[in-house]
DNA sequence: GGCTATTTATCACAATGCGATAAATTCTAT
DNA sequence: ATAGAATTTATCGCATTGTGATAAATAGCC
């Protein structure tokens, strides 16, 4: 009836643990923050609501564990219970976060004149973009009066490989660099017009950086036409990208060129720091 | 600064914990969350990057717990660190949040299209807040294609008592909530044509739940004009506000009522479940 | 109505996060 | 340059805090 003892009780007079510092993985890892990201995340389209233990499953955590977080984040006031239902949601407090980030951004306050100059000037949708990993993420964004899309907005992240500001960021690193990032993502055809091998991409990456903008037609919805260029910080790596979208239904590709290429080119070359 | 005392230093070989249930006081509450989100709330306009003893004084934390969280939520990607200066900035991730909440608001879909509808039909600002606590929130903007104000974005919080929609909201609570609310704020006058005595803002309560909508002409910026109407759940009770924003250049107070009154109270009877 | 599936509350335990401290590094001033 | 201050990084023993199992209470469902 003793137990195996499998469980070195802490003591451990003899027996140094052989690798004290790689705790799990890592020592100055506070797990819990992750976590609460984890309960956070699992509200989105699909689940607009939550129960506990739907958060629970989602999570993959334990009903305690889904329990103390979900109370955590209620109190802080990131979620919200209904006290009929029982059922969580995300409340309008989860905009903190990207207000804090977008009033502290040094990038957005360079660009923000630039880019309200030539949504005016063009007419058309303007945004800027930045890269996170393999993906582009929708940092700022004057639309068009005429072409209401809901479906993007600031927060939205796609791939960068099918996306003219991607191509027109990853145009800027050096060449191995680019591709790794590109070889890293889930290439596929979005739609018929999507460019997605490996090596049609690299053709795509020396054109733009040879061009100094990037365009992008009907890659990932059908109907969008894109085109953007790089901004560059002191180093002359890429840190952001400005696009002007529109449709293929208002200009040709040819036009979108002749129209845009210098404009997007120009105001990205005003927002980098010189 | 620091507090002198309050360092029991941790040793208390005796003294039983008197109430075991009563931890802190929350035995739920994961304190760890909390400090994750202090850490990245310390980042604004005022602080756009911050070093390490900087989080730490501006948290109120030692430096290790600032360590900690840095370095925990620099490996979330949450936070940046540059290599070179070591100091912390926010990263556009910080806007997944956000994104995870539109996209997972009812509230936000049934509206989104009607708001769009009155954004053509007006060519004005046309804005969707909600309350918390004694604030607004902006959770979706449709810019004028005119006056682009890029000092307010979503996730912008003003105090409810001197803003349109904050008024239209209160005037659907039974007005000892709506005061409550309103005598915990930080009632003062933003510009001279402010609102702020507790009595006068009873009365525009009465008057916007008479009429339907409430105005509010430069109370809160020199210029400003907006009229708001207020979204109610099935219960009667305020969930949200429209309000289109304007300049008093453009308008007069007579116009704006005239104009938009019966426009923002349709959207919102709209957009207010049935 | 009894049954099941939730949610809420409680608790003993030890792993996790804490905070003090030391080592390494970077900055500053002379 | 070089000492000295300030900040960042690394380390570690310990108690606290969070953990996860379980039980009680509540809500759903035939």
């Amino acid at each position: 009836m003793t137990m195996p003892e499998t469980r070195q009780n802490g003591r451990k007079s003899a027996a140094p643990p052989a690798d004290r510092p790689g705790r799990k993985d890592d020592a100055l890892m506070v797990n819990s923050v992750e976590k609460a990201f984890r309960v956070l995340s699992a509200f989105g389209r699909q689940h607009q609501t939550l129960n506990l233990s739907q958060v629970a499953s989602e999570t993959g955590m334990d009903v305690s564990a889904a329990q103390r977080f979900t109370h955590t984040l209620t109190r802080l006031g990131y979620l919200h219970k209904d006290a009929q239902t029982k059922r969580f949601e995300l409340t309008a407090k989860t905009l903190d976060l990207g207000y804090h980030f977008v009033r502290s951004s040094r990038l957005l306050d360079r660009a923000m004149p630039y880019l309200m100059h030539l949504s005016k000037e063009t007419e058309e949708t303007v945004n800027l973009t930045v890269r996170d990993g393999t993906e582009i993420i929708f940092v700022s964004r004057f639309l068009s009066r005429h072409v209401l899309n809901t479906d993007v907005i600031i927060g939205t992240r796609m791939p960068a490989y099918c996306t003219a500001p991607g191509i027109a960021m990853l145009s800027r690193l050096p060449e191995e660099e680019a591709m790794a990032i590109i070889d890293a993502s889930d290439l596929k055809a979005h739609t018929p017009a999507t460019t997605w091998q490996s090596d049609a991409l690299r053709e795509k990456l020396r054109q733009a950086a040879a061009q100094g903008y990037a365009t992008a037609f009907e890659e990932v919805y059908i109907g969008d036409a894109s085109i953007a260029a790089p901004i560059v910080d002191h180093h002359g790596r890429p840190e952001a990208a400005v696009n002007i979208a529109t449709s293929t239904s208002r200009f040709s590709h040819a036009e979108v060129v002749q129209r845009f290429s210098s404009l997007v080119i120009a105001t990205a070359h005003a927002i980098s720091r010189v």
